[in-house]
DNA sequence: TTCTTATTTCCTGTTT
DNA sequence: AAAACAGGAAATAAGA
């Protein structure tokens, strides 16, 4: 309850973020996004809090959060086994999380347990609009996080691996990003400042911009992270040490 | 607290 | 002309 009333606080109002949008968010045909809004209040999402009622889109945002939480490696995540709604996923048993999810999945598992009931008696941990932030909840169970699945991420995700990560989810990417060619690793951004505004979200940071967004995606040129591609616009391309994006390795 | 990393912000110039 | 691309330089935030 507190983590997130601070959380919607430091948002910026409603209208200010609205007047700052691209046309392009206007015409979003995709009906998630509207859901990263900070103009949906709490009340429209009371019920939300519990996984019982989540849809699928929550349940993505529930694994984005316990992504960014744990420092889990994202890509140690089989994303296409968690295509479900919440009644869907709290209906899975603890062997459905450690097959969709390997090492990481008696963490979810425990995680939404705990959910499951904490939102009746506990006080709510998750707040589904919270999902963007990654802010480190740091109530010891760190210790029995088992430690190969640690990522050395001490931000939590990467702006790389944010790109990833959606170029992954082709069920909620609904065009932000596409693939050029799936093999090489080349993809093409279709609603850049959509993408921008995001990673804007992600990073707690309303006034990102595909123009400076792009500059960080210009450094990782040198770190071989991305590999250039000629002239062509908004297109990019995996480098050799970006790491899970590959069909195979997932 | 300093050092380092990974951006973020700003900018000037070039290209599409 | 508008939107991208190129990078340099400086500022920042947060982890070690």
């Amino acid at each position: 309850m507190v983590r997130h009333t601070t959380c919607i606080m430091s948002i910026p109002s409603t209208a200010s973020i609205e007047s700052q949008l691209p046309t392009t968010w206007s015409s979003y045909p995709c009906p998630d996004i509207s859901t990263v809004m900070p103009s949906y209040t709490s009340s429209l999402w009371s019920q939300d809090y519990k996984p019982q009622y989540w849809s699928k889109y929550l349940v993505w945002q529930w694994l984005q959060q316990m992504v960014d939480m744990h420092q889990i490696d994202a890509a140690s995540i089989h994303f296409q086994n968690f295509d479900v709604d919440g009644r869907q996923l709290c209906s899975m048993t603890y062997q459905d999380f450690t097959r969709a999810a390997g090492t990481v999945g008696p963490i979810l598992y425990q995680s939404l347990n705990e959910l499951k009931w904490s939102g009746q008696h506990l006080g709510v941990e998750f707040n589904p609009l919270d999902m963007i932030k990654s802010e480190p909840d740091d109530t010891k169970r760190s210790h029995s996080r088992p430690h190969q699945i640690k990522k050395h991420n001490p931000r939590g995700t990467h702006l790389w691996e944010f790109i990833r990560d959606i170029l992954l989810n082709p069920e909620w990417n609904s065009g932000l990003l596409k693939w050029e060619d799936r093999t090489d690793g080349v993809f093409r951004f279709l609603k850049s400042e959509a993408v921008a505004q995001l990673w804007g979200k992600k990073k707690n940071n309303s006034s990102m911009t595909y123009e400076k967004l792009s500059r960080a995606m210009r450094y990782y040129y040198k770190q071989e992270i991305l590999e250039h591609v000629d002239g062509r616009r908004l297109v990019y391309k995996f480098g050799k040490n970006a790491q899970g994006w590959r069909e195979s390795e997932k």
